[in-house]
DNA sequence: GTATGTGAAACCGTTCACAGCA
DNA sequence: TGCTGTGAACGGTTTCACATAC
C-alpha cells in the first residue's frame, strides 16, 4: 500500500464529480470519459484522472468510466453510502431556512434535532423537527444519533455552541457564523462564510481583476 | 509599477484581517504587529506581511501597523469603502433568511430589491423590501442601482436567474445554488455551496483524516 | 485507435531568513 | 532592539506527455 498525500481540494472535486455523474446517470448515459466529465465540471481531464487515481483504478483504458460504477465508488470514498443525521443549533432566520431546506431529503442528509436558547422558540415545530432547549443537547444527541452539528447562531455564541456540540459527542461541525472556531483534535469543522465571498466579489468589481 | 500576481486566496485573507482589526479597534488597541494579528487569525505572520506587500507598505519597521490606518487601507483595497446595493432572486426559505439577515446592515451591504417567479410571493414585504416579479428586473435593477445579485433559487433555475441578472446589467453574482454557472467575461460569480462542505465533512468523519 | 494511469515538469503559493529601517 | 518588507528556498498542486491496456 502506497501512502500518497491527497490534496484536500481533491475531496471537494470528488463531490463535484458526483453531481455531474448523477446528472449523466439520470439522462441514461452509461459511459463517460475524463474529457467529457471535465467539460461538464469545468476541470482539467488529467486532474480528474489524478484525483481518482488517489483512490484506485476505476476506468477502462480505451473506453472511459462506467457512470453508475464510478458514482458508487466515489460515494463510498466520500462516505455518502449512508444516511447522515444532522442537528441544528440556532433556529433563527438561517436555521429555519436550513430546517425547511427540503433538498437535503434527496441527498443522504436528515435533520433529527434542533436547539435554541430562546424560550419562545422551544417546542415550536419547524420542518417536522421540534425545537429543544440547548440544555437537552447531551441527551438528544445520543437519543437521536446526531453525527453532524450545524451552527447557525450569531458570532458571539458560535464558539459556545461548538463547545456544547463537542461535549455532547458530535465530531463534525458546519459553522455558518463568520468567526474562526477552535475545536479539539479529531473533531472537524467546516466553515460556510458568505460575507468573505461577498467581500471578494466587491474586490473583483472594484478592480476588474478576475482574481 | 511592478505587476505581481496576487493569489486569489490572499483577498479572502484580507477580509479576515479586517474582521480581527475591527475587533482590535473596538477594544481601543491602536498598534498591532504581524505576529499578534497572525495569532488572532490563525495565519502565518510572514503570510500577512506578504499579503499586505502586494498592495503597498502599510507598516512601520520596529513598531507594527496602526490599526485604524491599516483597517482603512484594506477596506479601500477590497472596495469596502462604499455601500454596496444587493438584489435578491428567489424569496424561498434561504432568500427570506438572507433578506432578514440584519447583520448585513452594519457591514457595507444593503438589499434594495427582491425578485421571485411565484405570483403568491409578489407584493409581499420581507425585511422592508417588496418582492417584485422577475419581469421587473431590468427596470428595478436600474432604478434601485443593484450592483450585486444573490441567487437563492433551485439549481434548475439558477442559470436562468444569472442570465437575467447579467442582462439587466448586474456585474457581480453570489450563487447559493449547488450548480456551476456560466457568465460572460467581466462578470463575476462567487459560489456559496454548503453541500460540498457537508460532503467534505462526511469524508473526514469517515476516514478520520484531517484532510 | 482510444482513453486511462502515472512519472516528470511546470507552476503557484507559503514559509524562511535576513536585510533594511525606525 | 524590534518589526517590517522581501528575495530565495521550499512544498504542494496542476498540467503535460507518454507508456499501458482494452
Amino acid at each position: 500500500m502506497k501512502f500518497v498525500k491527497i490534496p484536500s481540494i481533491a475531496i471537494t472535486r470528488l463531490s463535484i464529480y458526483v453531481r455531474s455523474l448523477e446528472l449523466l446517470d439520470k439522462k441514461g448515459i452509461e459511459v463517460v470519459s475524463s474529457g467529457r466529465l471535465a467539460d461538464l465540471c469545468g476541470i482539467n481531464p488529467a486532474q480528474i484522472r489524478k484525483d481518482l487515481a488517489y483512490f484506485g483504478q476505476f476506468g477502462v483504458r480505451g473506453v472511459g468510466y462506467y457512470v453508475k460504477e464510478l458514482l458508487f465508488e466515489i460515494k463510498k470514498i466520500l462516505g455518502l453510502d449512508k444516511e447522515w443525521r444532522l442537528g441544528l443549533v440556532g433556529v433563527g432566520n438561517l436555521g429555519t431556512a436550513l430546517l425547511k431546506h427540503t433538498q437535503f431529503l434527496d441527498t443522504g442528509y436528515t435533520f433529527v434535532a434542533a436547539f435554541d436558547r430562546k424560550p419562545e422558540r422551544i417546542g415550536t415545530k419547524i420542518g417536522g423537527i421540534e425545537v429543544a432547549p440547548v440544555e437537552a443537547m447531551n441527551r438528544l444527541v445520543k437519543e437521536k444519533g446526531v453525527e453532524i452539528g450545524l451552527i447557525a447562531v450569531s458570532s458571539e455564541w458560535a464558539q459556545a455552541a461548538a463547545d456544547m456540540l463537542v461535549k455532547a459527542g458530535v465530531r463534525g461541525i458546519m459553522n455558518f457564523a463568520p468567526v474562526h472556531l477552535e475545536c479539539p483534535r479529531h473533531r472537524f469543522i467546516e466553515n460556510v462564510d458568505f460575507s468573505l465571498k461577498l467581500d471578494a466579489l466587491c474586490y473583483r468589481l472594484t478592480t476588474g481583476r478576475a482574481v
